[in-house]
DNA sequence: GTCTATAATCGGATAGAC
DNA sequence: GTCTATCCGATTATAGAC
């Protein structure tokens, strides 16, 4: 899943077709108005069918929050495999971000849904930060100690280093608007964006790195 | 604006007490789930105020909306002009990261809101976007390019520095739920928070000082 | 000036048609 | 198996009472 595409015309065809319409629909409307914003009236339209058949497909608007939700920690779970105990740090972190950047560009509704979904206090995907999330970090913590007491990284706490890694690559998805009015009503273009991700790498690298 | 006090019973009993319950009481209810998913009806009881009592008061829910966005653009202004130019870099950025952090620590709400907006592309704010913070943002990248020339900093474009500083302090707001579940459950203290903001300003600071 | 009963509409879901 | 007419509660806003 996570990934838009198919002509809009053969589409509704099928009944795959007509679920992934809805579920990419769905992705929009949560990621653009949150779970209480979003109408299933609104989902329907832009999947290009009539509301009400809707809940033939999904029986409830949570069962369909829930659905697109799960869609996007799975893909929070790939990027985060990225992040790799094996290579010398700053390999390991470089790549890290690298993959974190790419994904939220490559898909920002995803990390938009996300945020809102934090934003109202996690109420569906709680149990997974509590334990996928605070596993993941524990053991990379232990990674990231590891390498400070070889001399590699600066003293620090590493959960704040994680986190100053997750607002940036969180805000290059979820502050789109903003970026766009402050870039002369233009998205950043691929050349922009490459630049941008090459800084945030170099700036956090010098930041952290020993020596 | 934008701090909440005052006991909670006499509070009603003024015209300017029911305005201020209603909008805290707003504040809250559209960070939490923005602007279309928050109800007049959820303002009004966490208001302590019938329901449609609040209409008397603000006419419609836009408009309510409306000044709680305009008092976040406020707070905000007042923030960006701690970044001073007569600073040398380092006082400068390490005052701008320290006043971003600390507002985000004393009204995560107001973050919240904004980003919430952004997340719907800004319907409201985009005025705002395109005008103040453009002018903003031009004047801070020629500080800094003085800065760079100078030799005082890295080579960089200074956008994307600010992107990572805004993405920081934004992130310490909007994602608390998600800090609280990576934190046994508990809040930062505010030992934690002053360790987590000393730590972002070093960090961001080595990152990008010349030397 | 302040508040509330009520209108008008919207939104999620279902029973039953095709 | 697939779809839609329709129900009913929620939501915004107002007209008019106090």
């Amino acid at each position: 899943m996570t990934a838009e595409t198919a002509p809009r015309s053969s589409r509704l065809s099928t009944r795959e077709g007509r679920e992934r319409a809805i579920f990419d629909a769905a992705r929009a409307v949560f990621a653009e108005y949150g779970f209480k914003g979003a109408t299933t009236a609104e989902i329907a339209k832009r999947a290009g069918i009539p509301k009400a058949n809707l809940h033939y497909y999904f029986p409830t608007k949570e069962a369909l929050y829930r659905a697109v939700t799960e869609d996007v920690l799975t893909a929070w779970l790939e990027a985060a495999s990225s992040f790799d105990e094996t290579a010398d740090p700053a390999g390991a972190i470089a790549t890290y971000i690298g993959a974190k950047m790419d994904m939220a560009r490559a898909d920002p509704i995803g990390s938009r849904i996300w945020a809102s979904e934090i934003l109202r206090g996690a109420p569906v995907i709680g149990d997974f930060l509590e334990t996928t999330l605070v596993d993941w970090l524990n053991s990379r913590e232990a990674i990231v100690r590891r390498w400070i007491s070889e001399g590699k990284l600066v003293p620090m706490e590493p959960r704040y280093f994680f986190y100053l890694i997750w607002a940036t690559t969180q805000h290059y998805a979820d502050f789109e608007g903003q970026m766009v009015a402050l870039n002369r009503g233009q998205p950043l273009s691929e050349a922009q964006f490459e630049t941008a991700k090459a800084q945030v790498i170099e700036t956090l690298l010098r930041g952290v790195l020993r020596g």
